[in-house]
DNA sequence: GAGATGACGGGCT
DNA sequence: AAGCCCGCCATCT
């Protein structure tokens, strides 16, 4: 099993209406300053994968760019076909902000 | 084995 | 508050 391939199945662990952080995902898989390669890897998937890799946006909620501008805006899209709320190519982190489960160490 | 690259992330000005 | 720069880790050659 590959970093990415965590990454897929990882990603696919994210609810429909919720986003995530590429550190956060890192995170979750073991490695958080491994967030470059968790973008890399949902940078190697095919069109029409099973893996919803629009969930998936920078630490501050904003999309990223791939040098592609098309592939920012079809996230965009399918999160606004989601029910998120996206402004400005970034979403409420606050509001939508998914958190993976394991690492539930909230207090208060 | 080593070098180069990239959907990132945080600090300074 | 917003923009620029380097470092990080895994992947590819």
């Amino acid at each position: 099993m590959s970093f990415r391939k965590r990454v897929y199945a990882l990603v696919q662990t994210i609810p429909l209406g919720k986003v995530a952080g590429y550190g956060h995902v890192a995170a979750a898989l073991g490695s958080p300053r491994a967030a470059r390669q968790v973008g890399f890897a949902l940078a190697a998937l095919p069109g029409g994968t099973d893996v919803p890799w629009h969930r998936v946006l920078r630490s501050s909620g904003h999309i990223a760019q791939q040098g592609d501008p098309g592939r920012p805006l079809l996230q965009r899209g399918l999160l606004e076909a989601e029910g998120v709320v996206v402004e400005q190519n970034r979403v409420a982190m606050d509001r939508y902000g998914w958190v993976f489960p394991g690492g539930a160490s909230e207090m208060g």
